[in-house]
DNA sequence: CTTGACTTTACCATTATGGTAAGGTTGAGA
DNA sequence: TCTCAACCTTACCATAATGGTAAAGTCAAG
């Protein structure tokens, strides 16, 4: 299977399959004598996994660490559900964060006209702290 | 004042400082004859802006334009509000998407026995899609 | 006059992705 | 057998905002 085949199969562009490669995310692709890779089952289902945990927001370093634990077969599922719990607890964090900025935001354009006047809450607000 | 000096009284790090010039988010900046920076309290009402700004999580982009607003004497309003709002909005598009996100992935987790076994519900969530 | 504390520019790095260009390969049809 | 389109390859550039480094110049106090 060539890259742009394992492309469709996955999701994954071709670009990103060669960067995923590159950090060593996919290791040991094998190649034609003209040089062009060659994607086995084995590949594309690594690829999937790998499409499958961006979607749930992991980053690739995390997916390093869960490609590895994958492989392991004496893995402890502890580990798996700690760095997944991370990364919620990282989403969560920042949603908080968010939410206040929202509110914030929200509290100072309330206040403004939003008319053709110069006048501004907005701008009074930011100049002012 | 050099601009370790405006660092301090802005709360912006020399290095930001230099790159907001770099991209014209202050124009001007004076220089002594050996090329140091001079800042004049225009310039650190302007980085003072600035600094508020990123608090508030606008992008630099998005405050190159309050700050084009702001200096201009016949805005309107209205356009600063809307800037504000739009910001508002990303930020709640992203909010709902992280929160969608954390209620899939704690529906995932809360399967996984997170113990010394190798079975994991969240690795079989993964590869399953 | 020396020395330490500043300043300058020019790099590199981060994260994940997209784009381009220049050049090699492959396969199908003339 | 030749050609041409559609692939493939690597090597760059770009994004957003920030931090870091290194080499070289400046300033002020002792």
């Amino acid at each position: 299977m060539n890259i742009s085949q394992a492309a469709k199969q996955t999701g994954i562009s071709a670009k990103m399959i060669r960067y995923y490669e590159e950090i060593n995310l996919i290791p040991n692709v094998l190649r034609t004598d003209a040089g062009y890779r060659v994607f086995n089952a084995h590949d594309i289902e690594r690829l999937r996994f790998i499409h499958q945990s961006r979607n749930l927001g992991f980053s690739l370093e995390q997916i390093k660490l869960l490609l590895e634990l994958q492989n392991n077969p004496e893995r402890n599922s502890a580990d798996v559900k700690a760095l997944a719990q991370h990364h919620v607890d990282e989403l969560e964090s920042k949603i908080t964060q968010m939410q206040q900025l929202v509110m914030h935001l929200q509290s100072i354009i309330k206040k403004c006209q939003g008319n053709d006047q110069p006048e501004c809450a907005i701008l009074d607000a930011i100049k002012a702290k």
